[in-house]
DNA sequence: GCCGTTTTCGGCCCGACTGTTTTCAGTCG
């Protein structure tokens, strides 16, 4: 099976974690963790660039000995260098350095002095009362060992960001009451628009911290401080979401805004060119010497670089920085550029509202069309529709368009991919509708090799509009089926055909870097809310974060196009 | 190990908090 970026990141973390416990030149380490973290944005699998001779030390972080590992396990599935780090390091190591509070420094000293190789062993010294006499470990460092052993499951947990934003939400209302508070905001991973956040990372300004941190502590809804000093405070909340505080004097805020909303290749790069320009930038601000020159706004941090504002979507490390100063950043899609949503259910099938009702919600939250797409028969336990109900759906869509007005609907129908590519309704059923939705609802464990197989084949039926949710992800759930996502893009280039980005919370599929490379390739994406009530066109805000992430522009985006722009490219692919 | 508008050598982002110290190393984000 082909490597995938993913596995020669994982590989390089790895190699970092255990060269940094070697004791390893820190600059070697961060090398690696760079160029595995330039691997994961990269939207290309570089298997891809390998095999078509590419140079790749061209790659950001990316130099002569990393391209050879790079070629090396591509090219055999191993990676030699790591092999002999296992002969040095035992890899069971790297397990203990993701306990808070235990680094490289601390794991080469159990390792040492020890002889701790695992988690067992670990807890095992630490009851035993011989960690506390390690130099530079103390009793305390000891029971903490103890604690997080047992935690340590759940220390890696992510939430999903719908879920974040009603704590978010409230939060920052609630410290918006605090003495002397001017402003709160959350920064971080959220404000990025990421699927997933692991902590809250919040901001607020205020003339006394105290008042704050006081406050912060006393919300109803932590279960811990985690720590806590004059500006800054870890809580963990009921729900096991860790928030992050942290208070700042009102002319810092955009510095520290843009410090804390990362990511953190982003800031490191944004850091290591204002220090080619001889300037220091902090969470304070940006320094030319001791004297402060920007800080107040993040675009006056920008400013300094040279740098037009840079979208907080687009903050990952991952060409922003060269795009802005070429003056090609995108000019990212909007929710207000949305006129249409091409995915919704009714009860027809396992939706919770009529055609109907779905129309007019849609309507009122100023769509100019939607298009009904029920499950096919296939798909048992959504009630969905053989070519009998879905004939008199399409004469119920017919009529109800000369009754409402202000909103067009779409007559379409989202068909099972079968195991061998087909659809699960005749081309003649197919023919009489306005847009095929085709989407994988099983058989998610094929090999890659089959599973974009069938894949391509059902893009090539003859009614075929929109690959629905195309990785079948569900976020922290269900991993996405092995799939050859770049060869998918450039068959609906070939095809005509466009993918859908679903913004169901649970799903946001595609993922940011397969939005860039559909961008790319020329393939507009379908940001569609999948709703079953009338609340779908709620959904659509989180596409369009996904969307943001992507780089994704209004013309990329299918349904920002006018019914009249729209009907001639759904044509073309309905035969 | 990477990188270059001071550089092919000599740099490499920066500060808060904790626990261990008694002035600071380690960890974290």
């Amino acid at each position: 099976m082909a490597v995938r970026n993913e596995d020669i990141a994982a590989v390089f973390d790895e190699m970092a974690d255990l060269l940094e416990i070697e004791g390893a030149n820190p600059f070697r380490v961060r090398a690696y963790r760079t160029a595995a973290r330039n691997l994961r944005g990269l939207g290309r699998e570089v298997a891809e660039l390998v095999s078509g001779g590419a140079d790749l030390s061209a790659l950001p972080g990316i130099g002569k000995a990393l391209a050879a590992k790079i070629r090396e396990m591509v090219q055999t599935g191993n990676v030699r260098a790591l092999e002999r780090l296992h002969q040095e390091v035992p890899a069971s190591l790297e397990a203990l350095l993701h306990i808070p509070g235990l680094g490289p420094k601390r794991v080469r000293a159990l390792y040492e002095q020890l002889g701790v190789e695992t988690l067992g062993q670990l807890e095992q010294a630490a009851r035993a009362g011989r960690l506390r006499n390690l130099a530079g470990f103390g009793p305390k460092t000891e029971q903490n060992v103890l604690e997080l052993i047992g935690a340590h499951s759940d220390q890696q947990r992510r939430f999903r960001r719908a879920g974040v934003q009603a704590h978010a939400e409230a939060l920052v209302a609630y410290l918006k009451q605090a003495e002397g508070v001017t402003e709160v905001v959350v920064a971080g991973s959220y404000r990025r628009g990421k699927e997933t956040v692991g902590d809250l990372d919040l901001l607020v300004t205020a003339a006394q911290p105290g008042a704050v941190m006081e406050r912060f502590g006393a919300y109803e809804e932590v279960a811990e401080v985690v720590s806590r000093g004059p500006t800054r405070s870890t809580v963990i909340l009921r729900s096991g979401l860790q928030v992050d505080l942290r208070v700042v004097a009102p002319e810092n805020l955009g510095a520290a805004l843009h410090y804390f909303t990362g990511s953190k290749a982003h800031n490191i790069q944004i850091r290591r060119l204002g220090q080619q320009r001889g300037l220091k930038i902090n969470e304070y601000g940006v320094f030319r010497d001791e004297r402060r020159i920007a800080g107040e706004t993040e675009e006056s941090v920008f400013r300094t670089l040279g740098l037009p504002f840079i979208p907080p979507e687009l903050r990952q490390g991952s060409g922003e920085i060269e795009a802005a100063r070429e003056g090609r950043l995108p000019e990212l899609v909007t929710l207000a550029d949305l006129r249409g949503d091409l995915h919704l259910h009714t009860r027809d099938s396992d939706g919770n509202a009529t055609i109907e009702e779905m129309a007019l919600a849609a309507k009122k939250h100023g769509l100019e069309y939607i298009a009904i797409t029920d499950h096919s028969w296939r798909l048992r336990i959504a009630h969905g529709l053989d070519a009998g109900r879905l004939l008199r759906q399409i004469e119920e869509i017919e009529r109800l368009n000369e009754r409402i007005k202000g909103i067009r609907i779409l007559k379409g129908i989202e068909v099972d991919i079968l195991e061998d590519g087909m659809l699960d309704l005749p081309d003649e059923v197919l023919s009489r509708l306005d847009l095929v939705i085709g989407a994988v609802h099983s058989r998610f464990r094929l090999s890659e090799k089959k599973q974009t197989a069938r894949i391509l084949r059902a893009m090539d039926q003859r009614y075929f509009s929109i690959l629905a949710h195309p990785s079948g992800r569900l976020l922290l759930e269900r991993e996405a089926y092995q799939v050859d996502m770049p060869r998918i893009i450039r068959h609906a280039r070939e095809r005509g055909c466009f993918l859908e980005l679903n913004a169901q919370p649970k799903r946001l599929d595609l993922n940011d870097s397969h939005c860039r490379l559909a961008k790319e390739e020329g393939v507009p994406v379908a940001i569609n809310s999948d709703g079953h009530n009338e609340n779908a066109c709620a959904n659509l805000v989180h596409g369009i974060g996904q969307a943001r992430r992507g780089w994704l522009e209004k013309g990329d985006v299918l349904n920002t196009r006018p019914l009249g722009g729209l009907r001639p490219l759904l044509a073309k692919t309905m035969g």
